[in-house]
DNA sequence: AAAACATATCGATAAACTTATATATGTCGA
DNA sequence: TCGACATATATAAGTTTATCGATATGTTTT
């Protein structure tokens, strides 16, 4: 058993427990369901599809970029954003390999 | 843009809905990584481990063990955890699958 | 059968999260 | 510059989740 992480995660997982915790909510799911392969919307196109209200969808869209999740990009008054899918790809296949290597 | 999972995640999501629920907590972090390869581990050692009640301990290997992350088996007065493998590497590859194709 | 033990559940409180309205910030066009 | 527009933030209410102490359930031991 390992205890030496009872009480604090190690450095390498504190990315990835954001990243988990922004996918952990199914709102936050539905959101990223949206976006087709390569494609970038912009906040209000995503507010439009979501059945919430303005500020909430921009709230999630924060959550989902501080995370590394999504990334974004202003374009005059607009804000585009779309899934930042090295990182998240890269996030999947550490944990795998976690789980791979040390379970 | 794919609207149609605006309202309603798609049904194959629903379970990895409650993986990443469950993974997007730093302390059922924690305690997954408490467990060496291939070990179980009773409650009571996990209990030993994290700072946390008994009764809160109970609470989020409850969470782990519906998502599908642990499973449990019981053994006398005592119940045994350990991680479903292949359940939780099945879960990221389908992720990891979605993202390649889909993204 | 009773006591000791391991875990789960209940009930209550506290903390965190989601949500919406209202407002602020920043950008473009007239 | 002023007004319309796009997004972000502040604030506050409502809801969910985490937490703990107490208790219940089930198991072994004496």
């Amino acid at each position: 058993m390992k205890s030496s992480y009872a009480r604090a995660l190690p450095k390498a997982w504190k990315g990835l427990s954001k990243v988990f915790t922004a996918l952990g909510d199914e709102r936050r799911q539905r959101i990223l369901l949206l976006f087709e392969p390569g494609e970038k919307l912009n906040a209000g196109q995503i507010v439009a599809a979501c059945p919430l209200s303005q500020s909430t969808v921009s709230h999630h869209l924060k959550i989902l970029r501080e995370a590394g999740v999504l990334r974004s990009e202003k374009a005059g008054k607009e804000v585009f954003f779309w899934i930042d899918k090295p990182r998240l790809s890269e996030a999947l296949e550490s944990v795998a390999q976690y789980l791979h290597e040390k379970t």
